[in-house]
RNA sequence: GGGGUGGUAGCUCAAUUGGUUAGAGUACCGGCUUGUCACGCCGGUGGUUGCGGGUUCGAUUCCCGUCCGCCUCGCCA
């Protein structure tokens, strides 16, 4: 076999001269003639043009050139020499082709079912895209993609390095865990009626290493939680974790935040500067979600006051809603001008949009020269100057309400919020706007379960200074969690854990898990927190969403090199499957499913 | 589990109210072509209209069921 001295697509000027051989796929090949064929070779590295030409190269090597089809998988050698045709200015190895004197074909190919050429394969149907994902991870975007995942994890693994951070591999078989999503289960062969489950993350093995005082630990790991996956989320996924000892909040999030400035600068070139802090209810209150997008304006404003005053049924029914001890709100947007692809058939259609989130609609007016007109202008003219002055209204703004309970107007706001902004297109190119959300409740009221559920995980710490009231008040105690938010995506998330065990008993007491039940389930953690376990946090980021933001893609699938479907199918190895039913005895295993067609 | 949307040639799509032999571009195959680079010109092959049933003289089109992709709500500590 010819031995490979360069990559195509690293040929330049200055290999003018060199005898080289490359190895690759065929691209394409444009055939001139029986003695002139021009083809492109393709590695991961880019492409060059090999030219076959009856004046450089003997009869056989022209015919057997002809028999080239793409992607086949052939070797050249030849000489590098500037084009005789001109440079083609849109390749970076333009300037120069390889005239071939020997040629060996690999390996031939059948017709792919992706062509190759960039204009065609972006426009290719993801399903035949993950059927053939091995020709679909050819393409240089795909190429571009999980290099730039590779760039990313090398650098946590330097950067944390440097920073004392040991890698520490933990367990993939474990054992189930209560609380948050459901585990993928494994049947335990050697303990009939017995499972593992596969781990929603490191948690409890990453705070034991800081127990077994490794201080510092760092892990890039896959994450599994039987849940349904969504553009932005699989069932399987990759986490870059870790944990930290005897540190507070601050350490942590200064921490990441070095990570994400020295990243973006590896990266782009840009510099992150200091990252902003948002407390949880602010959030909430101005953006109606936990993980602003601080890119663009339309905050929301409480105007539950004014709306109190009005007439209008939609508002003072929403007003005398009760849930949680918490009343219900008017909310409302300002839509500042330009707003015109904001018609009324945009605005109607929110309501729709709103349904998605149980709420009942969205009224909206305008402000026009003599006062509100269209929508609910009827009803705010009584308040116009409250409402003009509360929410800062010009002439030609528009004024978007939600009125229910606090949780569905304030979500289904938020949601909006971002559909106005996507619908205005508003939202600037460009911009890398990281924010730290901070001081989340510890808990949130399960109505149905009548108990608490821990916001974050129940091994997160209440703040230092809200540990007086994490009994008498668990509802109002906030949380020393963390999340990073870029751009409106949470990249990342966190807390100081737990490291007393009598807190962590009380914490699990406030989520209904009796003694008995925090024993089995979690037993190892409790005792290890009792032999010494010094103050410890963590944080793991979404190492799939990172590079989505890096990449500029809004398909999770994009960044994973063999994803699965929405259905949790892999189409190319076609998992799930059956099993052979001695499989099923030997792990004591029966299915109550219907058989197998 | 719910809602939405889609499945036609290898690929991307079209096909009028249910009506001729299901078309186009591209790919592929053959021929021509000595400076192309989304090469060009000429010709050709290629279809279980996702699958199963039904209505009809006739179904890509209408109905029922089912499978699969995508988006989304629930869910995702």
């Amino acid at each position: 076999m010819l031995k490979r001295s360069h990559m195509c697509g690293s040929l330049r000027a200055s290999h003018v001269g060199q005898t080289v051989t490359v190895c690759g796929w065929i691209n394409t090949c444009r055939d001139q003639s029986k003695g002139l064929i021009f083809t492109d070779l393709r590695d991961r590295e880019g492409l060059c043009q090999v030219v076959f030409n009856l004046e450089d190269s003997p009869a056989e090597l022209i015919a057997l050139a002809r028999t080239l089809r793409r992607e086949f998988v052939i070797a050249v050698t030849g000489l590098v020499r500037v084009r005789a045709g001109g440079a083609n200015p849109k390749l970076a190895t333009g300037e120069i082709e390889v005239v071939a004197q020997k040629l060996e074909l690999l390996n031939a190919a059948e017709t792919p079912p992706i062509l190759l050429d960039e204009h065609d394969s972006e426009k290719t149907n993801e399903e035949i895209r993950l059927k053939y994902r091995y020709i679909d991870l050819r393409r240089p975007r795909m190429q571009h993609i999980m290099r730039t995942r590779s760039r990313i994890t090398k650098f946590a693994r330097d950067y944390f390095g440097l920073n004392g951070f040991l890698e520490i591999e933990t367990p993939l078989l474990i054992k189930t865990t209560p609380e948050g999503a459901r585990d993928f289960i494994v049947p335990a062969r050697l303990h009939p009626g017995k499972w593992y489950a596969l781990p929603q993350s490191p948690q409890l093995f990453k705070q034991i290493l800081m127990v077994a005082g490794f201080d510092r630990y760092i892990q890039i790991c896959k994450c599994m939680r039987d849940e349904d996956p969504r553009a932005d989320r699989q069932a399987e996924f990759t986490q870059i974790d870790l944990e930290m000892s005897f540190i507070e909040r601050e350490d942590v999030m200064d921490m990441m935040t070095g990570f994400v400035r020295g990243l973006w600068t590896e990266l782009f070139q840009y510099d992150v500067g200091s990252v902003p802090r948002i407390t949880y209810w602010d959030s909430m209150e101005r953006y109606g979600i936990d993980r602003p997008d601080t890119r663009y304006g339309l905050e929301l404003t409480d105007v539950s006051d004014i709306a109190g005053k009005t007439e209008f049924a939609v508002f003072k029914d929403a007003l005398a809603l009760s849930k949680n001890g918490r009343g219900g709100v008017v909310k409302a947007i300002r839509i500042p001008t330009p707003n015109e692809k904001l018609t009324r058939k945009v605005l109607d259609g929110y309501s729709e949009f709103a349904k998605t989130f149980k709420a009942g609609g969205i009224p909206f007016t305008k402000l026009g020269a003599n006062g509100f007109e269209t929508g609910v202008a009827k009803f705010c003219e009584p308040v116009k100057a409250e409402l003009i002055a509360k929410l800062g209204l010009v002439q030609g703004d528009i004024v978007v309400f939600a009125a229910d309970h606090y949780d569905i107007a304030t979500k289904t706001l938020g949601e909006l919020r971002q559909k106005i902004a996507r619908d205005l297109a508003i939202i600037p190119e460009g911009k890398w706007n990281f924010v730290w959300v901070i001081d989340f409740p510890m808990f949130d009221w399960d109505d149905e379960g009548k108990r608490w559920v821990a916001l974050h995980h129940p091994f997160t710490s209440p703040n230092p200074d809200q540990f007086g009231i994490l009994a008498t008040d668990p509802g109002a105690c906030l949380s020393a969690g963390y999340d990073l938010v870029l751009n409106g995506s949470e990249i990342a998330g966190g807390s100081v854990r737990i490291h007393d065990m009598k807190v962590q008993e009380a914490v699990f007491g406030l989520i209904g898990l009796t003694e008995a039940d925090a024993k089995m389930k979690f037993g190892f953690l409790l005792d290890a927190l009792k032999f010494g376990a010094p103050p410890h946090g963590g944080i793991a980021f979404g190492l799939d969403r990172l590079v989505m933001h890096v990449v500029g893609t809004d398909n999770i699938r994009d960044v994973i090199a063999f994803p699965k479907t929405q259905s949790g199918m892999d189409l190319m190895s076609d998992a799930p499957g059956p099993v052979d039913p001695e499989q099923l005895v030997e792990t004591h295993v029966r299915s109550t499913a219907p058989p197998l067609v």
